[in-house]
DNA sequence: AAGCCCATGTAAGCTGTTACATGATTCA
DNA sequence: TGAATCATGTAACAGCTTACATGGGCTT
């Protein structure tokens, strides 16, 4: 049930269109919680019906005109009251691990596929961590005076160690396989 | 796609009927795969029908009577196959992240809320990784001969050190939050 | 005029969650 | 015998993914 906080959120950041949300979900937002435009716009209609958010400039034809939307004092009290919410965390899903599991009784031919499988997904963390870094760089500099900032840099250095974590597990995973 | 991989994995390291599976989704499997019995009962069905699976003991009443199942030669050669296939990485989904986030636009009052959570959640994977450096200490050795064994023990060395990426991180956050 | 991108959607299907149902066995 | 637990399910729903549809504007 997280989806409308995230659109909340965003929209409270910056008055958006549903494609500009979709842009900003493949961006920013997206790092900690993805969505596709599909969602986006089902959501968007859901919230205007809750009447917490509002479409600017009305009366657009429905088709092939550009919506944008704004956060109603009622969407602001729901994502103030969502955050401060205790919640359970979610248990882990990830198809890596359960492969190099699978890979253990799979027979040792298995073994062989998954390490190309491993070293791609390295690749693509070794990236995802150099772009945190260059954001770190240009975004935050060494004194952060608001709490916002303070936040939203929190976030990023989240970002930036799960990455870590990622990149080292998966290089001694691949060092592991190698020396066999 | 992962489940049905995720039960032939279980069941090729010990055939077991649902309930069991369910408990081994709570404790081992479970740990980077979780399942409810109601999706393991159903993908259980499946997974027969497919002919990847067997029953054993296999007239037992439909109702109260347990049903082992087994892996047929079918099921191995679709993990095997599966553990070498290729996929992207899923987008990540985290909701205390995004609540972070939400926390910077929300306003101070929810900053409060949220650090109560922080610290619930520190809790929880202080004692998760406690767990896992439990099971490192009393099922790996110094030296693991097998292949198998290097690559189970590789995966729990993925969850502790995902664990510490938590714990980490969140004693930052909480240290962060703390001094404002 | 044809092709491309912008922008907003619809529809179908799959996965996962929550709540409930049913019979068998065990133990007080 | 009544309650708890074991064991296997059914049903309804919520959320996410994938594929497709529709119309407008811009460029060549």
């Amino acid at each position: 049930m997280s989806l409308p906080h995230a659109i909340l959120t965003a929209l409270l950041e910056k008055p958006s269109s549903g494609l500009e949300l979709t842009r900003r979900f493949d961006r920013s937002i997206g790092y900690f919680w993805s969505a596709t435009h599909q969602q986006i716009y089902r959501e968007l209609g859901k919230l205007e019906e809750a009447g917490q958010i509002r479409a600017l400039r009305s009366a657009e034809p429905a088709r092939g005109g550009k919506k944008e939307y704004e956060v109603l004092p009622a969407g602001r009290a729901e994502l103030a009251e969502w955050v401060g919410r205790s919640e359970e965390p979610k248990p882990i899903r990830d198809a890596l691990l359960l492969r190099l599991r699978a890979a253990a009784v799979a027979g040792p031919d298995a073994v062989a596929g998954i390490e190309k499988e491993l070293g791609r997904h390295l690749a693509l963390h070794e990236a995802q961590l150099a772009e945190y870094l260059d954001m770190e760089r240009r975004q935050f500099g060494p004194d952060q005076d608001s709490e916002a900032d303070r936040l939203r840099y929190l976030v990023l250095r989240g970002g930036i160690e799960l990455e870590r974590f990622w990149t080292g597990w998966l290089t001694e995973a691949l060092a592991t396989l190698r020396t066999r």
